[in-house]
DNA sequence: GAGTATGACATAGCAGCGCTATGTTATGGC
DNA sequence: GCCATAACATAGCGCTGCTATGTCATACTC
C-alpha cells in the first residue's frame, strides 16, 4: 500500500496532475486515511516521493559501468544525473523543493558517496592532484551541475544548452584539479556522447 | 496599495509566517480583494514578490562598485548575490521557488546582464581569453553560484562552506577562461575578502 | 452642474484543501 | 475464546484561494 501510494504519486507528478489527498487515494480503493497510516500524513508524504526520487536516481548512478578512464566515468555520473533529472522534471523539482527538508532524504547521501568516490579514484588514480579533497570537489561539482539542471528544468535555459555549458563546467573544474587539460576535454566529450 | 502589499507580503516571508490571502490583508485596512484588484490573484502576488526579489537584488549588484580589476569586480557580483540570498532566504526561495515561472521576472534580465557585462569587461582588458563567450561563461557562473547558493539556503551545505567552495569554483571557471592562475586567485580572494 | 461609467473597496459564501475525531473491521498473541 | 492492535471508512472541522454581489468615490461626458 505504501509503494503503491508512493508510485501513484510519482505517477501524478510526472503527469503533472496536482497531487492532493484525495486526488491520490481515488481509484486506489483506499480513503484518505490509508495516506496517515502510512505516511503521518501530507509532508511525510512527501517525504517518501522524494526518498523514491533519490532512490531512482541512485539506480540511474549504480547502472553506470565502470571504465578504465576513472575522469570519463565521474563525468559520466553527471550526464547520468542530468538524464535523470530531464526525464522526470516534476519529480526533481519535488525532491528539491524549496520547502523540503533534505536532511530527511537518506538516499541522497549514497549518491552523494558515489560521487566523492568516483572523485577519488580520479585522484587515485593519478589523473587529479594528490592535494585533491574528493569531498569539496564533489560538492563543487554536484552543485554546478545541480544548479544547471535546475535552471533547465525550470525552463530558464533550454535544455538543448545543457550539454555544452556542462562540458565547459565539468573541464574547468577537473582542469583546475590537476586534470591534464585536453586528455580531460576528451574524456568529458566522451561521456557526454555515450549518455 | 500594491507596494504596501508586496513589503508586507516580503516582510512576512522573511518571518517565516505563512503568507496567506487573509493574514496579508490583516492589519492593512484592505480587505481580500485588494488582493484582486491589485495583482488578479495570488499567483499575480507571487509573481510581484519575485519581481520585488530581483529589484533587490539589482540594487545590491547596482550597488557593487567598479574598480580597476574586472576579475575582482566579476567575483565581487557573486559575492553580493551570495549575501543577498543569504540575508534574506526565503525571499531567495520564492524568486526561485519551483512552480514560479521565471519568465515573469523581468529584473532576471537586467541581472543577468549586468554578470554577462562584467565578463566582457574582463575579455576585453586581456584578463581572460579573446575567444571567450561573455554569456556563455556568465551563464556557467550564475548557475554555479546558484547551485552553491541553493544548497546553502536549503540547509544541505553548512553557510560558513559556502566562500570556500565558491572561491575554489569562480577560480576553476575564470583560469579555464584564461586568466592567470596566481594573479585569479588572488582577485577571487580579495574580492571575498571585502565583501 | 447632473448623469453616469469605472475602478477600488467590503461582505458573504463557495469548493477545495489537509487533517482529525469517531466508528468499524480484520488480524495476531495469550 | 478473548482482546489488543493496526488498518480501514465516514463525517466534519478550520483553513485556503477565489468569486458573486453590493457599495462608494472618483472622474469623465454632455
Amino acid at each position: 500500500m505504501r509503494t503503491l501510494l508512493v508510485e501513484r504519486a510519482a505517477r501524478m507528478l510526472a503527469d503533472r496532475e496536482p497531487v492532493t489527498l484525495r486526488a491520490l487515494v481515488e481509484g486506489t480503493g483506499a480513503s484518505t486515511m490509508a495516506v496517515y497510516t502510512h505516511f503521518g500524513g501530507m509532508p511525510g508524504l512527501w517525504s517518501a516521493v522524494r526518498q523514491e526520487g533519490f532512490t531512482r536516481l541512485a539506480g540511474r548512478l549504480a547502472a553506470v559501468p565502470r571504465t578504465a578512464d576513472p575522469v570519463h566515468d565521474l563525468v559520466a555520473l553527471g550526464v547520468a544525473y542530468a538524464r535523470n533529472a530531464l526525464d522526470a522534471p516534476e519529480l526533481y523539482r519535488a525532491m528539491f523543493d524549496a520547502r523540503a527538508d533534505l536532511a530527511d532524504a537518506l538516499a541522497a547521501d549514497a549518491t552523494f558517496d558515489r560521487l566523492v568516490d568516483a572523485v577519488a579514484r580520479a585522484r587515485d588514480e593519478g589523473r587529479l592532484s594528490p592535494a585533491t579533497d574528493p569531498r569539496a570537489l564533489a560538492t563543487q561539482y554536484w552543485a554546478a551541475g545541480h544548479g544547471l539542471v535546475s535552471l533547465v528544468v525550470q525552463g530558464v535555459l533550454p535544455a538543448g544548452g545543457l550539454a555544452p555549458l556542462a562540458t565547459r563546467t565539468a573541464v574547468a573544474l577537473l582542469t583546475a584539479a590537476g586534470d591534464e587539460p585536453d586528455r580531460c576535454r576528451a574524456s568529458v566529450e566522451r561521456a557526454w556522447a555515450a549518455g
